[in-house]
DNA sequence: CTGAAAGCGCTTACAG
DNA sequence: CTGAAAGCGCTTACAG
C-alpha cells in the first residue's frame, strides 16, 4: 500500500497536520520540526494523494486542454504538436497537470459539462478558433475558469492569448506591395475560423492602404491544408497575380505546387508568402518567406493566465495578443531581384 | 456551489447510497426508485465529483499518456498527433480521460514517480521508442499497470503495442528487388530507437533472403526527419544505388529532395520507398510508395490493452504486432516501367 | 508552533 | 431492496 500522511506523522514523531503544513511550504512550522519530517520525506520518496488533496482543499492543479477534432489540420500541421507542447512545458513548470481532450465535433453540451464540472478540473484552455463552438459557449455558461487560445468575436469578455494576425497579415502584404506586386492575390483559411478571417482582414486593409482595389478573382478560400493551397492556386491562376499571400505555409505549400506545375517560376514570375514558419518552410525550394507565430509562447501564456485566474480571486479579463514576425526568405524575391 | 449526492437524495426522496447505486449503474436497486433518482440526476445534469470518487473507489478513470520530447521529429512528423487522436478517442469510448506528460529528457526518477505515484492515475501508455529510457525503467519497478506503444528489446515482459516494422521493411525491400533493383540502399532510422532498428532489420532480411550482401555503403542513419533524410541521402549518392528504402515519410521526402537536386529522376533513375503513410505522401511528386502504418488503431489498441490490465485481476502480458499494408504509388515505379 | 477534530464527496461492506 | 455508518487521504480552522 502507498505511504499516507499518517504514516510519516509515525515515523517523525509528529501529527498529521504537521507533515501536511511541511508537505505545503506552511511557514508556522519550527525549523527543526521541518527538517526531521523531511527527511522521512524524501527516504521514502513520499507522494501525497492528490485525489485526495483535491477533494480537501477544493483544487486539483490540473488544467484542461481542449481542442476541437473538427478541424482538419490537427494532423497535416505542427501547429498543434506546438501548441500542446508550449502547454505542457509551461505546466510543468507550474507544478500543474493537464488533461487533454480532442473533443469530436459531434460532442453535445450534456457531455461538455459532464467532462468540465467533475472537480478534476482547475481550469481549461481551449484551443478552438472557431467562431461559433459549442464548447465555448457551454463554458462561458459555467463557473470554471478558462481562457481562449485564439480570439472569439462572440465573446469578447473572455480571456484570450492570440497572435496579431491582423497586423502581421498586413505587414506581409505590404512587404509584397514595397517589392513592386501589384496582382497580390490570397489563399485564405476557412471563414469561420477567427485565423481565416483576421489574416483576410489584414490583406484587405494593406491593399486599402495603398489605394488598391481588393478583386474577387484574387480572393480564393482554402482550408488550411496543403491540398487547399494547391487547389485555391490553381483557381487563382487564372487571374494571373504576380504574387501571393496564403494565410498558412501548409496551404502556400500547396500554392507551390501548384505554381511550379503551372510553368511559374517563385519568386521570379509569382511571389509567395506564407504564415506561421512551420519547420518544412525554410526547406522548400526556394525557401519560404513567411510569417512566423509564437505557437510555444502563446500556449505558454495560456497556462500562466489560466492558472493567474484561477489563484487570484478576482483577475481583470486580459486579451494577450503577440506580434509576429516576416521571415523574409527567397520565396517573395527581392525588388532587386524581381525585374532581372 | 456544485450539487452532491446528499443533493440528489434528498430531492429524490432516498439516500445518498441509493443514489451512488444508481449513478453507478447498480442493479440491485428497485426500478422505481431508479426512475425517480435519474429523473431528479438528468433535470439538474449531476456530475458526481471525480476526486471523490477515486478517493472513496481507490481508482479514478483517468489514464497518462508519456511522449518522450527527446525525439526531434515530435513536430515534424504526423505520428505523435495520430497517435494521440487514437488514444484520445479509445479513452473516450471508454469513459476513461487522458492526462498528457510531454517528459523533457531531463526528468529525473523522483519526478517520474512523483507524476506517476500520486493516485491520479489508474495507468501509463508510453510512447517512449527508445530502447533505453529511465520511464520505461522507473516504471517497471513501481506497480501501476502501464503498456508500451513500441516494444521494449530489453523488457519483453512487459505489456506493448507494436507495428510489424520488421515485417513490413522487409516486404518493401523485396518489392523493391522484384522490380529488377539490385542496389538497394536503406536511410534507417535513429539506432537506438526500435522502430529505427527493427525497420534496418527488414531491409538487411530481405537482401540475405535473396542472397544478396549488404553494403556498408549504402546504409546510412538519419533521425526521421526530413533534413535528415536529404543528408543521408546525399551520402548514398557516392555509392549509386538504384533504389532507396526510407524508415519514414519524411526521410523519404528529404531524399526526393536530395535525388532530384542531383538530376537524378524518380522512379526511372532511382526507385523510393518510404514507411509511415503520412498525409503529404500521396501529394509528393512523384507520389510515395510508402508501408502504411495504423497509428491512430495503435493508440486505440493501446488504450484496451491498459484498460483490461486495469480492470481484470490477472491479466496476461501480451504483446501486440499489428501488419502494416505496403501502398504502391509511383515512387517505386513498375517492373515494366522501369527499363523503358 | 502543534495536534485533535471536522470535513471534503464519494463508495461499499454491513445490517436489516 | 435500502439506509446508517465507516472510511478513502488529505487540508484547515480552532484551540492551546
Amino acid at each position: 500500500m502507498p505511504l499516507t500522511l499518517e504514516d510519516i506523522a509515525a515515523l517523525s514523531g509528529t501529527s498529521r497536520s504537521t507533515v501536511s503544513r511541511v508537505i505545503n511550504g506552511d511557514h508556522a512550522v519550527r525549523e527543526t520540526t521541518r527538517e526531521r519530517v523531511m527527511t522521512v520525506l524524501q527516504s521514502l520518496n513520499f507522494q501525497p494523494n492528490l485525489a485526495a488533496r483535491g477533494l480537501a482543499a477544493g483544487h486539483t492543479r490540473v488544467l484542461g486542454l481542449v481542442i476541437p477534432m473538427g478541424v482538419s489540420t490537427i494532423f497535416t500541421d505542427p501547429f498543434f504538436p506546438m501548441l500542446i507542447q508550449g502547454v505542457s512545458s509551461a505546466c510543468n513548470a507550474c507544478d500543474y497537470s493537464v488533461m487533454l481532450w480532442l473533443a469530436e465535433p459531434e460532442f453535445e453540451r450534456r457531455t461538455i459539462s459532464k467532462i468540465f464540472y467533475n472537480g478534476l478540473l482547475d481550469g481549461v484552455i481551449v484551443a478552438s478558433m472557431l467562431t461559433d463552438d459549442p464548447i465555448i459557449e457551454a463554458l462561458g455558461e459555467g463557473r470554471l475558469p478558462f481562457v481562449l487560445i485564439g480570439r472569439n468575436p462572440s465573446r469578447e469578455q473572455t480571456c484570450y492569448v492570440d497572435v496579431d494576425n491582423a497586423q502581421s497579415s498586413r505587414q506581409a502584404v505590404l512587404h509584397l506591395l514595397r517589392l513592386g506586386r501589384r496582382r497580390v492575390a490570397t489563399i485564405t483559411g476557412p471563414q469561420n475560423m477567427i485565423g481565416g478571417i483576421d489574416r483576410l482582414q489584414g490583406y484587405q486593409t494593406a491593399l486599402r492602404e495603398r489605394g488598391l482595389p481588393i478583386l474577387p478573382e484574387l480572393v480564393a478560400e482554402g482550408d488550411f491544408t496543403e491540398m487547399g493551397g494547391y487547389i485555391a492556386m490553381r483557381q487563382l491562376l487564372r487571374a494571373r497575380p504576380d504574387a501571393v499571400f496564403a494565410a498558412s505555409d501548409m496551404m502556400a505549400i500547396g500554392a507551390l505546387r501548384a505554381l511550379t506545375e503551372a510553368g511559374l517560376r517563385v519568386p521570379q514570375d509569382v511571389s509567395l508568402v506564407g504564415f506561421d514558419d512551420i519547420p518544412a518552410a525554410a526547406h522548400t525550394a526556394p525557401p519560404l518567406t513567411t510569417v512566423r507565430q509564437p505557437t510555444q509562447r502563446m500556449g505558454a501564456l495560456a497556462v500562466e493566465t489560466l492558472i493567474d485566474r484561477i489563484e487570484n480571486p478576482t483577475p481583470e479579463v486580459c486579451h494577450l495578443v503577440l506580434p509576429a514576425e516576416l521571415m523574409v526568405r527567397e520565396s517573395c524575391g527581392t525588388s532587386l531581384g524581381l525585374f532581372h
